[in-house]
DNA sequence: TTAACAATGTGAAATAATTAACATTTTTCT
DNA sequence: AGAAAAATGTTAATTATTTCACATTGTTAA
């Protein structure tokens, strides 16, 4: 059980989205088919997936809702939370801290961090906002884990130096520019061009 | 060579995005294992997906730049562009807007959409913005293809419905609600918790 | 009671993606 | 010229992920 796919891990993120979904509109129980329609996969894909993390449904009723969403919380999420910080409040920046301001997860943002001296002192859907030479107080006096970067191109790879300097354990880079850490750092780059241009192109070859 | 792996069109779409930035600083050639470095895989793999598209190297000199790019682009786009629309321009969609509006790529956004009527006749980084009830008419005048959405979760599915009716042929959904499509839509849901949680993971179990 | 049904759970097969291994070729060095 | 080095290109092996196929078992209905 310990060696879950990458995959899996995606998909339990999901499933637990869609479930909390159905939990407060009051279901009990769920389907591996009904939980499958909704994510655009199989159910044996799903049934797998719960099988990796050892939990087992009813025959007949499927998975309990509530006792899933608590397993799945037990596999993926830290017991004490993880604390987050968003380098970079512009756009992307604040669309990101709003969305996550709203959610009740083991995820939080500690901080945000700015150049624009405008910015630094205000707070941002009630997270202060710092300058970045501030980053590696703040990171440490805040136990930031993870740290997001909605920063300028250019600057990504400075302040992603910062950032593991300062002792930041993942990172996930929504800028273009992709940036080196060293490998104890875990981190993720996403790029929406990339998946436009995958969207164009299977549309172009008609799937 | 009409057959390419998933992955590998999101890595040549990666590729490209990096390699026009190596060409405008002059670079005529570039190793695999340059290219490698920069997108943190392997040299195999970079070669591997350069096999795919039927490009070949010089051997000791590595592959030309420009020549590349524009092969990756005679794969990858199509050849007159695509036109795309955002639907809700909030924050998430004002980033993903002017984001786009810098590139000159052959994907362009042609229109963006909102229901709040005080933002329905601006421009948003020079585009129109025109009223949900516009989606059918506008679609068919500036033959748009692609949506993206980013309008509150609660609203996804209605707006999918409608961009689908409209004749729309690929969906890249922003929102945190999963979406129907029928078959011959091509779908892609992206969501940032996923993302995020994912890396809490790893980090969690140091990789 | 028994047959049909509708679900889960899972070993085994199939498919997809990555990596290893190495032959080949050009360049450089002695 | 010959040897060593440094690249590419590609087959084969490996690993990762998905899907198939079906045994199992509650539930419903005749
Ligand atoms: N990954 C994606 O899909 C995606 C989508 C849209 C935008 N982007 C990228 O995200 C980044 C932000 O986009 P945006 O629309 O929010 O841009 P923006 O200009 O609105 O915001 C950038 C913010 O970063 C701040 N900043 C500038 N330099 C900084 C530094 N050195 N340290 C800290 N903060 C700094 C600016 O003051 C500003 O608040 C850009 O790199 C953009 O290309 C990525
Ligand atoms: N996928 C991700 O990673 C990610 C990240 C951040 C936010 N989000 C999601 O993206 C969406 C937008 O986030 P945001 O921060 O930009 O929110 P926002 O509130 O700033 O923007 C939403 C926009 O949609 C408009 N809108 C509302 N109902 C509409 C409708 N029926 N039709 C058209 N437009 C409508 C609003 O007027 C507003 O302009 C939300 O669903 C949010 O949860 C996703």
């Amino acid at each position: 059980m310990k060696n879950l796919p990458h995959k899996t891990i995606e998909r339990l993120s999901q499933y637990r989205r869609a479930l909390l979904l159905c939990h407060a509109k009051g279901m009990v129980h769920i389907y591996s088919h009904e939980i499958a329609k909704i994510q655009h996969i199989t159910p044996v894909q799903v049934r797998r997936d719960i099988m990796l993390i050892g939990y087992t449904g009813t025959l007949r009723k499927g998975y309990n809702v509530k006792e899933l969403i608590d397993l799945i919380g037990q596999i993926i999420d830290s017991e004490e939370g993880i604390n987050v910080c968003v380098v970079g409040i512009g756009n992307l920046g604040r669309a990101i801290t709003n969305y996550f301001s709203g959610k009740r997860t083991k995820l939080s943002i500690a901080a945000v961090f700015d150049v624009e001296l405008s910015k630094v002192g205000k707070k941002y859907y009630r997270i202060d906002c710092f300058h970045i030479d501030d980053i590696p107080r703040i990171i440490k006096e805040r136990k930031i884990e993870i740290g997001i970067m909605t920063v300028p191109g250019e600057d990504a790879p400075a302040i992603a130096e910062m950032l593991v300097k300062a002792g930041i354990k993942g990172l996930l880079n929504y800028t273009p520019k992709p940036v080196n850490v060293p490998d104890d750092i875990y981190l993720e780059e996403y790029d929406m061009i990339t998946s436009l241009e995958k969207v164009a192109f299977f549309v172009k070859t008609h799937h």
